[in-house]
DNA sequence: AATGAATGAGCTTTCATTCAT
DNA sequence: AATGAATGAAAGCTCATTCAT
């Protein structure tokens, strides 16, 4: 069924083409109608996590989402209410895999440094697999709001969980504990823009480069720590 | 020629409206055909910042702009080439003037946490200023990455040039030279980060916190100062 | 079967909700294939009043008429051909009923007049009972026109029986027979246009004023007798 | 600049061709923009009224009003709001010609059936000349209802005032003041019917017959004379 | 230089119909 | 016989851009 489409008839301009080389194959493996079902809705989403990706919220149209999906472009409404619908499903289900992901990777700091030097990393490793991810979620806050204040609450209320029991362990005495929601938003802040400038600075994929990363562990570490030279 | 507008055949939805308080008043002053010519152009600007800043770049429509300026569609060509042509222009000419803005307030710091106070400080002033100016700053990284990027740049060649002073002056001696383009990179990012919380963070605009300020600088100080407790 | 059914996946706009009150329990009765093949096409049919009758013919979808069924989509196809041959079958098949009770409620009357008032109040006792009845009959004229013109034939039909009989009995004299038919489509229209009128003239169904009948019989009377004032 | 559009390029199935032979000659004739403007609205509210005569409301798109009229289908939205915004515009625009037609060929009556026969006349002379106001007129029911109700509002209170005014000269003393209003539904239903029946019941053209116009009058005057046989 | 009507490609969404299960 | 996901044509509408005036 899914061999009878066929993508030349796409009138879609090509000028920013979107890549079709991690399409899965979800015409093969389920049987059963359920497990089809959620092949295809999967499929959608991850077409729309690679359009949004590369041609931004803005231009992601279903016309290219389905064509992405090889689906028609009324299929898409049997399992999207709208295309907002879609737009807005995108972040939480990529933000859940990377919270998964952070998670994961950063068990077992046994101080608030160590702690965010593994989240950190695991958030670079994270974003070199899903490399639409960034835009997805920076563009989200113009195009998702909602789901955006979402995320970002879910982010900040985590690093302020973790940054809570390292001040009652005792790690940050120059800090007050009503200071470390600011703080969380800077460290926050800080990957984000690290992103925009060692990862996609030049319209390509790079990896960051560990020195950054060392000097913003230093920074931070100097920055909790709160000695200051006499 | 302005008198002849009738507003009340605009067919635009007035759903998102647009202010008109400030308007300039263009028909006064220039008399000059090249003192006109720049009066509608900048007025062309100011209507799309003020559209932009509201309803977003998406949204920001000539047929809003032009509205909101008080000229017919056409005449919009006359002045730029194209939508993107005025998306492009919006954040350098406003970029331009925040920059003129931070650099007359940070005058005199004698070291570089006294410089980054002031400037610091004078940004939050100046978004309480122009509103609409951090949405056009997000959102241009979408829809003019360019210009972002160069405002990026900017922005960024700036700080590097007060921290390197600084650093020639002995002031962060745990840091190499090469570290502080990431430092830049953190700073920018904690600014825009605690402008998105604090400032817009529950759709109105309030003024930073200066509780927060205090945080951001004390991190800022210990993190730069760079002593660790033994 | 139909225990299946989930009617709150349904993606329905539900702004112009159906009601479902009455709808037959097809489950129950019959046994052998071809009573509940017969079932589930009359439930259909039944279904397909409701809705159009509530939202109107070109509102009327399969999706609807199915949902409020019972069956899934498909299953339509195999009672009826198309949309269109169901909206074909609900007059006839509406206005058999209503020609079954008017038929039953005029008996026994000794001249045309008598006949005309027991049938005018069986039509409004009809709609009072259908209240959808009527506006798939008037629409029937652009969706269903075959339809209508063989229901008006019908109706007019029986009237010319009726108005010939009476005719021969002596009791128009001023007519001669080819007048008629005219006659009859006089009739049928004051039937119409009281309704529109008086029935569902604000919105909501009234039962028709005694007064009006009064008048309508008066006047049907008067133009029939055929006398004039010296 | 209208002898650029190429009537080739359309997509219109043509299973019910909308006939061309009228159509006005819009780019001549005017010279200023407020005439031409007020041309192209004109054409488009007469190609409006050939396509929902031909076709029905239903299938009334903006592609096939657009094509006749001769002009883009984005040009459509710079005189109507919306596609229901010219239907609803159609039937008052009609019923307004038909209402002049009706009085400047009614005057000098001398008594009610007088002024009744020619105003019935001169309703039939209006579909002859415009065949398309009937079926708008009608279907306006559904598509257009608040149109319809003024429609007919207006129409049943012109019938009330002739009918008062003769009442109050003595001619239907049978008659009670407030029955009169039935009796100009009764009226209104009647023409609709014979049109029904006798100008459009074969799917042709036809003019109303004129012993179909004598039986109606005829049963008027008894039916207003109101004398019964001893 | 200013105007604003005209353009048409492109958008999101609906829905009758088909067909593999 | 029943299912409901898949289809794709067609709809109404928007809007950046052009161009005759």
């Amino acid at each position: 069924m899914f061999e009878k489409l066929k993508p030349s008839q796409s009138r879609l301009p090509r000028s920013h083409p979107v890549s079709k080389s991690k399409a899965p194959n979800p015409w093969r493996a389920g049987r059963s109608r359920k497990e089809k079902s959620l092949l295809v809705r999967n499929n959608l989403l991850w077409a729309a996590a690679q359009v949004v990706g590369e041609v931004g919220y803005e231009a992601a149209s279903i016309a290219r989402i389905t064509e992405l999906a090889n689906v028609a472009q009324g299929t898409f409404y049997n399992y999207f209410e709208s295309r907002q619908d879609i737009l807005d499903t995108l972040l939480p289900s990529l933000g859940k895999k990377m919270l998964e992901h952070i998670r994961n990777k950063s068990l077992g700091g046994c101080n608030f440094a160590e702690l965010e030097e593994r989240s950190f990393l695991a958030f670079f490793e994270f974003i070199d697999n899903e490399p639409h991810f960034f835009r997805i979620l920076n563009e989200a806050e113009s195009f998702a709001p909602t789901a955006h204040k979402m995320h970002f609450d879910a982010i900040s209320e985590r690093y302020l969980r973790f940054l809570k029991r390292s001040f009652e362990n005792g790690e940050f005495p120059n800090y007050k504990p009503e200071e470390l929601e600011a703080i969380s938003f800077m460290l926050m802040a800080t990957r984000s823009y690290l992103a925009i400038r060692y990862v996609y600075g030049d319209g390509q994929h790079h990896h960051l480069p560990e020195n950054v990363s060392k000097t913003y562990m230093k920074f931070v570490r100097f920055g909790l720590e709160g000695v200051k030279r006499e």
